[in-house]
DNA sequence: CTTTGCCTTTGAGCGCACTCCAAGGCGTAC
DNA sequence: GTACGCCTTGGAGTGCGCTCAAAGGCAAAG
């Protein structure tokens, strides 16, 4: 392995962003939180079309992650997905783990666990701690990429190389 | 649309993102730029897997990205690419934008407006304050996941849903 | 002169996360 | 009863960004 190389190898790039600082973050306060809670006046059951307004998801998604095997989905007479709260609120959290770039098999093996049952929670634990990590990752990588879009937005019209 | 929507709808996404308080960032001093820059001994040109192992790219993605237009590679006598400074920058440049998630089409159309020339400056300038927004979005929203993953670790054990 | 290894090209394949389609069922409204 | 709209299913298609395969060329080493 080269030791040349630039900000591409996994090496270079860590000594950058190991350099540079990153602020730490402030704690996120219990008032805050509330705010990615679902609203209290939902009905007991929900349509496909229902849930995909409440979670900004598309009823094709839905499906989708009902057909992997991501959630579970009871049926009315009429064989139509009836989604209740608690359904939802997996919904939600898989919309957040998403939203944060964990790929869905990490997503699906994280569900897995849970079914499982309370025995496993030292293992989701470290789930969780591991793609911490790679958030943290991401946002020093992010905030590495910001500030040197930053400089190239700063020092504009000085050189004709891109 | 619903104004019931969970955190993963835009608007309450960002309710909650603009209320949760992302620090300030430390500006980029230049000697910490100096690393993202091509080391100095370079040879003038490199083969196709010289310039794989300084890039940290595969030859298989170099191919690709001259294939796709992104980059213009000459030929030696026999007929094999060779990778000048110039070519170096270029891929460089473009492994940090997609670092940062720009996608190519994208870059593309950045590129080809320095290919037009100076005059261009502004659009370029637009598209790269467009993009460091982007950035600073994905930055909120992974660092509001980083907070509820945080929360989620801290509690852990409280909740048997997930 | 053959082997070895790196290179060339065209074109196809892959993994991910959706996204859409066709054919048909349910149920209320007229 | 038929039109309408929302629902069902299985399966196919899409877009992105690579990634690999097949068939062959060049050139230094033995």
């Amino acid at each position: 392995m080269n030791t040349n190389a630039v900000l591409t190898t996994p090496e270079r790039r860590q000594a950058f962003v190991d350099r540079y600082e990153v602020p730490s973050l402030t704690p996120l306060d219990p008032e805050l939180l509330r705010l990615l809670d679902l609203p209290d006046d939902l009905p007991e059951q929900l349509s496909i079309a229902e849930a995909a307004e409440v979670t900004g998801l598309t009823a094709h998604t839905l499906r989708y992650y009902e057909r992997i095997g991501l959630i579970r989905v009871g049926r009315d007479k009429a064989g139509y997905r009836c989604y209740d709260r608690q359904a939802l609120a997996r919904i939600v959290f898989i919309t957040r783990l998403r939203l944060s770039d964990m790929p869905i098999s990490t997503i699906s093996q994280y569900l897995e666990l849970v079914e499982q049952g309370e025995e496993t929670a030292p293992q989701r634990l470290a789930l969780m701690e591991e793609h911490r990590a790679m958030i943290q990752r991401r946002l020093r990588e992010l905030q590495a990429a910001l500030a040197v879009t930053d400089y190239k937005i700063t020092t504009y019209g000085g050189n004709a190389t891109p």
